[in-house]
DNA sequence: GATGAATGAGTGTTCATTCAT
DNA sequence: AATGAATGAACACTCATTCAT
């Protein structure tokens, strides 16, 4: 199917094709130093091609923003194999792929907060990128709770905003690293002390 | 102590105050329609007085929250004692704070990001409302943490962050108020189910 | 005179016609939506073709206009006819000619701008097209001229830009639609009284 | 009570002024050269000052198109006491009139469009403008149809807008100018010719 | 003949902050 | 103390036209 399509439009034009990798290049160089606010207009200065051809080639912001991670998909479905075969059990594997996606929207200063809007307004073309990413926590999540491993009342979507916000905040680069680790660690286990009569064990 | 620093200046002379205080109510109006990213200039202009006088009273966009919010310390500093006497045990007043803070981070859109940042950079002026807030969640935490109630490798500062972070992923108005409610839960509880060793009882 | 330069280049190959024709319909109801300053590009899009085939066509904007409009031609000639042998008098006709030419240049919003311009530059491929209308309101003119109905000072192309300002004042879509009428009126009559030598009493 | 409004701002501050009055002549200047729609950052880098000071002055284009004819207000109205004392009757005067506003309409290349749309918004800065002008038509006209020298079914917006049609055929300073005349006698006179053996008829 | 990528100056507008008055 | 004018870079986005493929 994608092939007939493509082969409508033979040629993606090698130069086309290169413009729009090198646009992809200096964006990613450009938002891990200015965040995902920073200017369009620059980035296309910085690429050396005009900011025309950056709007042809991702009409806005998002659009640039969702292509750039989904470069990035491929290492997080890698993740996600490794997890299925690797993890010792489904809570582990659940655990894994949270931090993962947690890595993941910190890739960018700021990018949090698009990704969160993405998942309410699903006119963004983030949307399809996180929907992907919430399926995914959902089969994770599923295995984990026919373990017993994960509470029956979660949804995944939750456990990806958690994620997410996580992320936000680790905030930037500056930020508190412990704190980020620490809210992935609640989001896990909860503050609360279960009010084990006998023993509960539970490992932090 | 502030009003010994207040005397050195004698008269704040009675039109300064009302315009402050005409500043603030309208600030309020105006962050609580266009969130906290609104334009300064605009307030200024619907309070009917120069930007000029604006940034006499409040140097910069983060002082003018930080008065703001300071004027709803009150209201939680209420709650803070109506949780201490009222709550049947430390757990729940640390989830009632908990949830205070986090209805009161939900005051503006786009509110938990500065304070977020505040927590980090000590240098803006909402630094010192965290601070006390941070403290106040301190008292609770440690509270819960006395009668077994709450995990001991929890930190203050990180349950305030996750209760900011829940305040930022009930973002605008629009968002998913379910997911709001469903990141405090996790905060409290975590998505791990603890290994029950006589039956688990689940309800799917 | 035009088929013979045609016959050169034989064939005009099939799909270029039918691009041709697909871009002149595109371009009729873009331009009835977006007025004559729509853009090009989005008529090349929406007419699902390259830009540059677009251009490959029609050079530039008037010259596609131009195209346009020659293709209402028929239904001009046709009124032009009609009223050669159905008008009660020359004046008759010559009012009925320059209300269709209103009609006319009232197709598109903005098309009497170009239309003026064409009628001074000679350069535009417009120019043709109003020399011909011009030509033919001369005819109408000099007709009601001879019959001693029209006014013998009056010149065609006056006239045609009297037909084109009326056009003109119509506007947009929203405009005063009684206010072009009157504009017409006015052309024919003026807004003098002619003094009357008996003794005509007119209350305002 | 234009005073007492007056005296609140006190000082319209020397060098906001001069800015004002500086940002008119440059704009002034740059509409002659390039037409109403030349760029008004390029006005604003002209005046030397910033394109924020000039959206302060004038928020917009339509502002600043008004205050720069307002400004000519005063030739007209000179022009509008000087016809009503020396014009030999109501209908040179009102003859007079057309003419000046028509003259007065073409003090830019383009600037009859954005009066036209003035005429049916409202909206417009110069909806105002025109407005008044259209008042002193009203009393011309008046003036004229009670001496039996101008039809009595003839509007004063009507003369108005067919004043500034006669602007807009004169159109860029390249036009031909004896048709932007012409339109103006066919206006005062039509294209018919009367009928008159003896007793002149006319058909309103 | 057709394509559509590239251009890049240009658009109007905003805004936090400073400073002359 | 208050004012509000000035700043001017920055913003996202457009579009007629050219030209390599």
């Amino acid at each position: 199917m994608t092939e007939s399509t493509a082969s409508k439009r033979r040629a993606p034009r090698a130069d086309a094709r290169r413009n729009r990798d090198h646009i992809l290049d200096t964006a990613e160089q450009y938002f891990s130093e200015h965040g995902v606010t920073g200017s369009l207009d620059a980035i296309a200065k910085r690429a050396g091609i005009g900011a025309g051809t950056l709007y042809r080639h991702f009409p806005n912001r998002e659009a640039l923003l969702a292509s750039l991670l989904s470069a990035r998909d491929e290492q997080l479905v890698a993740r996600r194999d490794e997890l299925r075969t690797s993890a010792k059990n489904a809570a582990e594997a659940l655990d894994g792929w949270l931090n993962a996606v947690t890595d993941w929207a910190c890739a960018f200063d700021g990018l949090p907060e698009p990704l969160r809007a993405a998942t309410t307004t699903n006119l963004s073309p983030l949307a399809v990128t996180c929907q992907g990413f919430i399926t995914t926590t959902d089969e994770f999540l599923r295995a984990a709770q026919d373990q017993g491993e994960a509470r029956a009342d979660i949804r995944a979507l939750d456990l990806f905003l958690a994620a997410l916000a996580t992320s936000w905040v680790r905030g930037a680069a500056m930020a508190d690293a412990a704190s980020g680790a620490a809210l992935a660690a609640l989001t896990r286990s909860g503050w609360e002390q279960a009010p084990d009569h006998s023993n509960t064990r539970r490992t932090a």
